[in-house]
DNA sequence: TTGTAGGCGTTATCAA
DNA sequence: TTGATAACGCCTACAA
């Protein structure tokens, strides 16, 4: 079974493929009758224009392409999500590609994705992504580019994100009202935005509470598995303050996490002896005991709204319309659990 | 900045397009310096062949199609990793598409797979599906297809599964040795052959173990919210049976998790008063309280293993082989924890 | 060894 | 109102 074409209904019809062509996509030049013969005949045919044809012709795809840095990630499958009901609605395909956190393979999407001809590019940048020019080539060449959640300053585009430094704030700003004064941050890498702003929240929060920032107090958790890089400082921040500590501020769920493991491995008590706060809502942490305190960021709104910015700049673009980039900022929330 | 093309090329090297075609696909009738030529200007300007004109050529697309019932599960997060490590390797692009467990999308989808001219497609049907004729249109047009997990026994085709009757044999025969007697096993929906083959491996231990199959303790979870549904689950379970069941085999971790946290209210103790089995092995499983015991599910091997036979009966389809399609039972294995 | 020409399926211009 | 024709970018049989 092969596809039905153009040149196939003409014959049938005895009518030429131009005019079958123009009848099709409904030209005022044609005539009624012949509009209904066509229609009705592709109909019956289950005729589709070959994509590959109209995309050589048109030079437009009607495909997106997601870089992410992981699909095994309850956020990310979240904005997933999010980004394929939005291209679903509007018959846009989905390509997607994993950087593993990984930038000499998010450069080789980008290439792949700039040659496969895509409309459009949706992004999150992998951690240890600190040189632009892959996403300037993006630019160079007239695609339409939203970045979400992992985004640069430094790239002029469309972006979607989460007000990371005033959750991280309002974050800490609660464990100290509820009274926690020695609050230590377990932190990400210091590449990403996210991570900079959510420790620049915590900073803050501590400075306008009148509590010192100690440095010593910050561990790194920077070794790609989140779990064990949390149950790692915890031991670490065990050992080098005994129980002095009374709260510490998570930069992810799977961080806190790792710590609690660590702290039931020994017989610590969360919140008792130490309160725990985590970032991101997973759904584990509604479910693990305690139940985690955290930050909910909405992953699948997060990736409908980029999805949308993204098909309306490449539908602006296609009318010659100048775009202009906007920077949405979704609202994030407390979620108040059991651990602190 | 436009991307460049063999036109382009051969203007500037004063050559045919046809040479510059034949030199950068390395024709023997070219002549070493021609080829040179061509390959070093090629490359310093980034040359790429124009994904959509060579497909149109060539009818062969590089992009693969991969449907499944939702991303935001971390088994199918898992499955897709193993797919795009595969297909990354060999140069496909992997469309993802997601039938939210619904048939008519199901459909809808394949069609456009179909349209879209991928060179294959990988499937996991949703819970829903119980007819196949869109199955067999992929089969119609010729397209290679391999189902993984969620498949039809009815449909010819290639496929990587688990078997998931030994497993829950396994699972189930542990908690007899384990001394448990009346075990109660939440089950899934009726359709799905997962769900009947867990189904059937639950009673089949009892029955090998001289352990009377009663249908009475058999639950339905199949409102498409596994966690409520395992909490409810448990709930009724609970009404109905007091507290003389010892143990539940459930379908899924998360239906385990929903049925612990039933428990958790209502003081139960697990393992002490009633033991519990999930299926699946999220991640999740590891560092709830109790520990989960479950049966590990290799999502990134199937998803692997998938892919690669795909572009193995894609190549031969190419090649004009004849292809065979074969069924890949993968490994998998127990993982006990606390909760039994 | 090189180049010409036809065609993949579609759209768009322009002449009939 | 219709249709021939060129073009999108590439590949390849065949002619030069």
């Amino acid at each position: 079974m092969k596809p039905v074409t153009l040149k196939q209904i003409a014959e049938t019809l005895g009518l030429s493929v131009a005019t079958v062509s123009k009848a099709l996509r409904n030209y005022p030049d044609v005539s009624e009758k012949n509009k209904k013969l066509v229609n009705d005949l592709a109909k019956s045919l289950n005729y589709v224009p070959n994509p590959s044809a109209v995309n050589l012709r048109t030079q437009k795809s009607k495909t997106i392409g997601v870089i992410i840095p992981a699909t095994v990630h309850h956020f990310f499958s979240n904005v997933i999500n999010g980004i394929l009901e939005v291209a679903e609605k509007e018959g846009y395909l989905v390509i997607l590609m994993q950087s593993n956190e990984n930038y000499e393979l998010e450069k080789r999407h980008v290439d792949l994705l700039i040659n496969k001809n895509v409309d459009g590019i949706l992004m999150s940048l992998s951690n240890k992504t600190n040189n632009f020019s892959h996403i300037k080539k993006i630019l160079d060449f007239g695609i339409p580019l939203t970045l979400f959640d992992k985004i640069s300053k430094s790239v002029n585009c469309s972006k979607v994100i989460i007000d990371d430094k005033t959750a991280a704030y309002n974050a800490v700003t609660y464990l100290i009202k509820k009274g926690h004064k020695k609050i230590a941050h377990f932190r990400g890498d210091l590449i990403p935005q996210n991570s900079i702003d959510r420790f620049l929240g915590y900073k803050q929060a501590l400075i306008d509470n009148n509590i010192p920032y100690d440095a010593s107090l910050v561990f790194m958790c920077n070794n790609n598995n989140d779990f064990k890089d949390g149950y790692n400082a915890a031991k670490i921040l065990h050992k080098n303050f005994g129980d002095s500590v009374d709260a510490i501020f998570c930069i992810t769920d799977v961080v806190a996490t790792g710590a609690l493991k660590y702290f039931r491995d020994n017989s610590i008590k969360v919140p008792e002896d130490i309160a725990l706060f985590g970032f991101s809502d997973w759904f584990m942490s509604s479910v693990i005991t305690p139940t985690l305190s955290t930050v909910h960021q909405p992953g699948f709104e997060m990736g409908k709204e980029s999805a949308k910015i993204l098909l309306d700049e490449i539908n602006n673009k296609y009318k010659g319309k100048t775009v202009s980039y906007k920077t949405v900022v979704l609202d994030t929330k407390l979620v108040i659990r059991e651990s602190c």
